[in-house]
DNA sequence: TCCCTTCTGTTGAAAATTCAACATACATTC
DNA sequence: GAATGTATGTTGAATTTTCAACAGAAGGGA
């Protein structure tokens, strides 16, 4: 467990937490690891939402399927990140979505009551865990309302254009790398792979877009 | 002031607050009345995100304008409601959406960083409403997991039906009420009102709906 | 009641998406 | 290096959406 010490201490959760101080509290939060491969289900959507999860290593996506078994992919978490929270942190029964890891991961997995509700000793790390947990929940919202404002978008090439804005604003800087290949993005964008393709063509030939798999710099606005 | 009290009561951001502690603890937060009339906007896009909303009379909408005029609709807050919380909680600069009056409303404004950041007398009711606060910001959370669900379907018809079916199971009835007009509803959707129309009509002849303006009966599922 | 405005439904043409199938590029393994 | 499998790009047909224009219905006010 030690050696993901720096992710947790990195971790928005425990902010404010002095490292000594981290042990004592993931014995009172009562945690424990897990590792997943890639393309392993982590959870599947309708077990009941009662873990937060952490990412130590690798990454997860949240996907959902529906009864044709169109994928979609609602969000990607990587190292340091959380998920399941505010489904927990809401009271619901069943999670909505799956978690899915995109690549081999190590995730610590924390009972939300343990976090939400005080403990016995009620011990001064609580209020700040919630505090921090508020701050978590609300970014989660951030992400779930750029992913709304892609998919508002009417065609494949503005879902795109707002993606690729968003990710040059995040990654402040015009060039970057996503964590999806093109399948994954189509999935996240919600659009058919193959028109995403078109479109990418097309950017690329306008000289709006240079890419390299899934590297891509935008060299001009649109 | 006082009318409203009934509407504070059962807002859940004050659970666990007794009606006789709710004056003292207004000043603290030193909240705010407004009234907006409809269509009036409350809150521009862009403008600083350090307000939380309480809706107390009518109802307002969290709304998206791109430069095209395209109106998108992210979500409908009626009475008791919130709005702004998780964007201020998450400590954004700048609203990502305008808050627009649905009807003539009156709102009650707090400064969320008198929520969020302890008061001098450290009163008991902060670490409570923390808590609700929390709640509340992993709420808005599945309110916008629902309008992705809609948004990820490719056709009219399934974003339609997914939010009717949300309805059902939310109002928990076959037969209710929407806060939205057909162009409303559209821009929810994201769709084309006419071909959104078009969609409720098929349906109505396949006698799997009927509806009368913004009152829906779903008679079968699909 | 009449007029006017707004809302809703209908239609056909244009544009975009999805779907299926295939070609090519790339990576890994043997 | 060859072979295999996966990922990506390309194409054309079918489907669906969007767009624009109009017609009818509903509601409010004079």
């Amino acid at each position: 467990m030690k050696e993901f010490y720096g992710v947790l201490e990195q971790c928005p959760l425990f902010d404010g937490i002095r490292m000594e101080e981290l042990t004592g509290l993931l014995g009172c939060l009562g945690g424990r690891k897990l590792t997943a491969s890639k393309d392993q289900t982590v959870f599947q959507e309708g077990e009941p939402a009662t873990y937060i999860g952490i990412v130590l290593r690798g990454g997860v996506q949240m996907v959902r399927q529906d009864y044709y078994g169109n994928r979609s992919i609602v969000a990607y978490i990587g190292v340091g990140g959380l998920f399941g929270e505010s489904y927990a942190c809401a009271g619901m029964e069943a999670l909505p979505v799956s978690i899915v890891a995109a690549e081999d991961s190590v995730i610590l997995l924390i009972d939300a009551r343990r976090i939400t509700v005080c403990c016995s000793n009620a011990c001064a790390f609580h209020t700040r865990i919630i505090y921090n947990m508020l701050r978590l929940v609300a970014s989660m919202n951030l992400i779930f309302d750029q992913k709304i404002q892609i998919t508002s978008k009417r065609t494949t090439r503005e879902k795109l254009m707002t993606y690729l804005m968003n990710q040059v604003k995040l990654q402040n800087s015009t060039s970057f790398t996503i964590p999806y290949d093109r399948q994954e993005l189509a999935d996240y964008l919600e659009v058919d792979r193959s028109g995403l393709s078109v479109q990418i063509s097309k950017l690329r030939s306008e000289g709006v877009l240079e890419c390299h798999k899934n590297r891509f710099t935008v060299l001009k606005a649109v």
